[in-house]
Formats: structure tokens, sequence, C-alpha cells
DNA sequence: GCATTAACCACAG
DNA sequence: CTGTGGTTAATGC
């Protein structure tokens, strides 16, 4: 393994610009940068894991096994830490990443990034904040799945990817139309059957995997009232 | 009752 | 992998 100088990287995160050079240069020596393609698992659900993972660049589902199928967690964009509660919360990983673009990472040694946390507490300062929106995040998205009906759900979704993981008001689905059932909690027929309607009711517009939205306001109230 | 919502099944591109 | 149609169960006026 090639030790990695991190102070040269382009793709520094929020927490690792309050690292020193040396510290730096401690989390470059147990660190692994690997690239991912479309599919590739990036880590899997029950198996051991001792790294904490940087997204450098990319686009990634997090999948946990629920009671009937597969679930879909949520998707991260890249720059983000993985694994953090799966890694430091507990021995096995609770959820799988799969990487649904082309993706690189780091893998940093826990040993070295929990060390990192104690020495330097403004890295932690952003590690706990970065946390503390992710929970937030699920906290909505979880009252949002619970209460809003399939229309507002998957209204949610696209300018969730919109908004958020696109920047842009058109942009490719990254995700089969049976992997938006599993996201946002429904069947395939009927993710199907909804973006056909958004289309016909020239709220968005679809080709296949291409969407574009063309109104948001009403999108926005669907995701709303939903 | 009657309407709406959404899942499940089947079948065709 | 998708789109559609039929059927059906649950829920709400």
């Amino acid at each position: 393994m090639e030790n990695k100088n991190c102070s040269l990287c382009l793709f520094k995160s929020k927490a690792a610009k309050n690292l020193s050079d040396p510290e730096l240069k401690q989390m470059g020596n147990s660190c692994a940068e690997v690239v991912f393609r479309k599919g590739d698992t990036i880590f899997k659900e029950n198996a051991l894991s001792s790294n904490i993972i940087y997204l450098q660049k990319g686009l990634v589902k997090l999948l946990i096994e629920g009671p009937h199928q597969t679930q879909i967690l949520r998707l991260k964009k890249a720059p983000c830490y993985l694994g953090l509660p799966t890694t430091m919360g507990d021995k096995v990983n609770h959820y799988s990443a799969v990487a649904i673009e082309p993706t690189t990472a780091c893998f940093i040694d826990i040993n070295t990034f929990k060390n990192l946390l104690k020495i330097n507490p403004d890295f932690s300062f952003e590690i706990i904040t970065e946390l503390c929106r992710n929970e937030l995040e699920q906290f909505h998205r979880c009252v949002k799945l619970i209460q809003n009906q399939i229309y507002g759900r998957l209204a949610n979704h696209l300018l969730n990817l919109s908004t958020e993981v696109y920047e842009s008001t058109e942009f490719k689905l990254p995700l089969t139309r049976n992997e938006i059932a599993d996201l946002v909690c429904t069947s395939r027929e009927t993710v199907s059957r909804l973006l056909s309607d958004l289309s016909k009711e020239k709220i968005i517009q679809v080709d296949g995997k291409q969407v574009r939205i063309l109104n948001q306001a009403l999108l926005e109230k669907i995701s709303d009232k939903g």
C-alpha cells in the first residue's frame, strides 16, 4: 500500500483542513485511496470494519437488509465521510455502501482516525457537526416517509436530486425505478406510474432516466403536502 | 355505499 | 428494466 500525502489532497474535507502537517502525514500513512466503478460495493453489511471512509468524489447508496427486502437508507454525495456510525458504533457494519457513480474514496485506519479525534479538537468539532447534520436529515426523512403519501415522497426525492445532488433542474436518475421504490418505500410500478403522471401534468419531463423539472414550485408543494 | 390510494400480479416491449 | 392494465384490500367520507 502506497503512502498518501494528504497535505496535497485537493479534495480535503472541511474537518481535515484543521489538521497540521504532521497530523496529515499520520493520516496519509494509514490511508489508502480506492477508485470504484458504478455498482461496486465499498463496504458490506455484517462485514468487519476497521476503516473510516472519506468520499472524495462520487455518489453512493447506503443499503440495509430489512425484514422483507433491502432498504435503501439514503444517497450520499461526496465530499463526505462514510461509515462513521457503523465503524465507531460497532465492530461489524450495520449497512452496506455501493457506488452508483464513479467514486473515489479514502480508507482511513480507524485507530489513526480515533487518535486524530483525540488530539485535534477542531477536527473533532467538524466531524461531530457532520454527524449531527446527518442525524437531523435522517429525522426529517423519517417523518416524511411515515407521514407523507407517495406523491410527496417521490416529489421530495426528485427535489433532493435536483437541489442537493446535481444542483440542476435537469439530471439523469442515478437509480432504477426499482431502487427509487426501495428508497421512498413503495413499489416499482407505483414509481413508474407517478413519474408518468407528473410528466403528464407537465410538472417534470421524463425520458428514460433523463429528468427535467418544469414546475419546481408545484413539485415543492407536492413534496410538502404530499 | 362510493371514492381514493397503493400494493400485487401478469404480461409486453 | 419499464410501462400498463386489472384486481384487490384498506381507509375515509
